[in-house]
DNA sequence: ACTACAATGCTAAAAAGTTTGCATTTGAAG
DNA sequence: CTTCAAATGCAAACTTTTTAGCATTGTAGT
């Protein structure tokens, strides 16, 4: 499974102090899905906080034409639907369930009782909301500037890098298609030029990232912004 | 000027009471800007949160290419900065001013003292970040999934409906490529297709839209994904 | 009214991506 | 070891967008 945005945004569960995530998941409803199961509706009503607690969903849409974009990938600890919380508007995606998952869900009422005692609560949203808008943005600028082959190039380091373990990622071009929202034909032309430059190994259900500094080397090289270092942040 | 994201997004000084505005504006630097002046670039590590007080900025990118790409127009009571405060990461976007303008500057430390004091300022900066994600998700979605001619009508219709007591948009084909990353040639061509659909009138340095109503019609129709209606949202 | 520059219009060739349809490969289930 | 469905590979026609260059139009300043 790949991911397009999630990689550098922390976890709800990482900006909890444990005690407080513990509260939250108590005011919760455990509720299981199964494989393709919908969680949510773009355009249900229903307001609340969900949290993964086991399993991977999908969060993506599929148009009236029948054409479907994947948006994000959520893993255990990861929240959403704190849109639906602050603002009078539905959910704003489809999200399924990618294999067995289980989700906490708080309703809504339940969790602003929670939010107006617990200032933190606001605290770890808003760090979760800022990270996200600074994926989106950067994102949003490669689709715009860059070809096709370089953000592919881009999608696939950051997911390697997630698992340096091992140089596996395991992921159907249909999936990497729905992703980066481009036909699959596209995606194999691209896939075909990495491989052509060592970058890759195409295998059946997988490719193979045999040397991921060269292929970071070569996405740096292309990268048209100047890129951003966490550098020490000045005290003013 | 035309602007791709902000059109529903509040600005700060309508979240925050008016004691607390003023308190945070205290804490401020007023800055004067000239026309084109750079107000940050990217890259800039200098941390802090900025108001505009008067006049309009534009954010964007320019790529090591020389591209240029607009992603923003700050108004008045705007706010932008906010990821530097709560990340160790530097200015994302180069914002310069557009005509003369001043700035609010409120630097860092003085900023995160009244921050830990007064909840309502993550909650106003928490709702602000929820819908400007929004807002980048719907527009992400148009980017991957409609066509240039529908994305072009959607920009205008959006900056139309933001001054109904007029129906002239004052922009450059030249903005508009650079709002909607593409060249002047394909903008040209598109709004010559809605000319003649009689959807919108060229003229110089302008943009007509006689029947608001047929264009908002217009997009609707060719809308992809269901549209996000305010119903009361439930209790649960 | 003339000039000069900015903005817009237009064209043709090339590049990138899509669609359609079919061939081939792979791995898992009998 | 077959068989079969899913996944991948491939090709051709088509559409969209870009690039580059130049022509035309609008408007402010003189």
């Amino acid at each position: 499974m790949i991911d397009l945005l999630n990689a550098s945004v922390p976890k709800l569960s990482e900006l909890l102090k444990p005690e407080l995530l513990a509260t939250l998941q108590g005011l919760a409803q455990v509720i299981q899905y199964h494989e393709g199961q919908l969680v949510h509706q773009r355009g249900d009503p229903k307001p609340g906080l969900s949290i993964v607690k086991a399993g991977r969903l999908v969060a993506g849409n599929i148009g009236m034409d029948g054409s479907i974009l994947t948006t994000s990938v959520l893993g255990t600890g990861d929240c959403f639907g704190e849109f639906t919380l602050f603002v009078g508007l539905p959910r704003t995606h489809d999200i399924y369930s990618h294999g067995a998952s289980e989700v906490y869900q708080v309703p809504r009422s339940r969790f602003m009782a929670l939010f107006a005692q617990e200032p933190q609560l606001a605290e770890a949203l808003l760090a979760i909301a800022l990270y996200r808008n600074h994926s989106l943005l950067e994102y949003m600028d490669n689709l715009r500037r860059q070809p096709l082959l370089y953000r592919t190039a881009q999608l696939l380091l950051s997911n390697a890098k997630r698992h340096p373990e091992t140089n596996v990622i395991e992921c159907l071009q249909d999936q990497l298609a729905f992703t980066l929202g481009v036909s699959r034909v596209s995606i194999g032309k691209v896939l075909n030029k990495l491989q052509a430059d060592e970058l890759i190994q195409l295998g059946y259900r997988k490719i193979i990232v045999n040397d991921l500094e060269r292929l970071e080397a070569w996405v740096a090289d292309r990268n048209l912004l100047m890129p951003l270092t966490a550098s020490g942040v000045g005290s003013e």
